[in-house]
DNA sequence: GATAAACATTACTCTGTGGTAATATAGTTA
DNA sequence: TAACTATATTACCACAGAGTAATGTTTATC
């Protein structure tokens, strides 16, 4: 894999090949919709079989399959088969974190708009925690 | 703004309402096109007007216009008039202390894979630096 | 082996959006 | 005011992807 970076460019940034930004892209891409970030939430506090990630999430089924497929491939939760049900969890917690900072993030800016968010502050904290 | 979050659910992130998980897709959403990838690492070291960034990036005129009014909407850039020019800066660094943990993400998930990555991890200092 | 349950896949529709050409708008200069 | 430059907006096309019904596949139970 040649990812062609040069490391005598004026900017660090403009080092990033166009392979490297889509590989970024897409990771960002699969936290992009609400039924994934409701998928992983689910997850938060163990793992969870398909027929529980429905219920949870209240998404069909075919759906969450496709989702669940996406994540997988993404890296962001992993499958593992027991009897008839496939049980998934969160492959890694660093995703915890990126949507704790995300958040807090969100937070500051909304709170720069003059909006109530005393509650989402507190969904911050819940994602690092 | 009432989020309807309960602090008394058993789960954590089973307090997010779809209108908070709608807030960090929408956020996920805006950095998951390669291009606008490219905005933003063109303004690392500083600020450009429009005209600049279309040099920076190869993009077209009117597909920058739209990117970066999307950018300057979720406040990841800010918007300057200078004359007949229009300068836009990084609004937060925020965002590139996170693109550089999702870059060094990216690195250890490609090891595990046994890609080579050298260059891939200097991409990840590079967001932090 | 037949049936049922759990999950995956396929085929399809529909919406959203990236890219672009054309046009509009605003600031600058002669 | 006219002409030019820089940027924004509009209208359009094309494609990607979310949701879903139907079907396929695998595993367990009888």
């Amino acid at each position: 894999m040649n990812l062609n970076i040069s490391t005598t460019n004026e900017s660090g940034m403009s080092e990033l090949t166009p392979a490297t930004l889509k590989l970024m892209a897409d990771f960002f891409k699969v936290l992009s919709e609400t039924s994934r970030l409701q998928i992983i939430c689910s997850l938060k506090y163990g793992s969870k079989n398909v027929t529980e990630i429905i219920e949870a999430t209240g998404l069909g089924q075919a759906n969450v399959s496709k989702h669940l497929k996406l994540l997988t491939q993404a890296g962001i939760v992993a499958r593992e088969q027991q009897g008839v049900s496939a049980y998934y969890k969160i492959a890694n917690p660093f995703i915890f974190e990126l949507c704790g900072l995300v958040c807090n993030s969100l937070v500051v800016q909304l709170e720069q708009q003059n909006k109530p968010l005393q509650e989402l502050t507190a969904i911050g904290n819940s994602f690092a925690g």
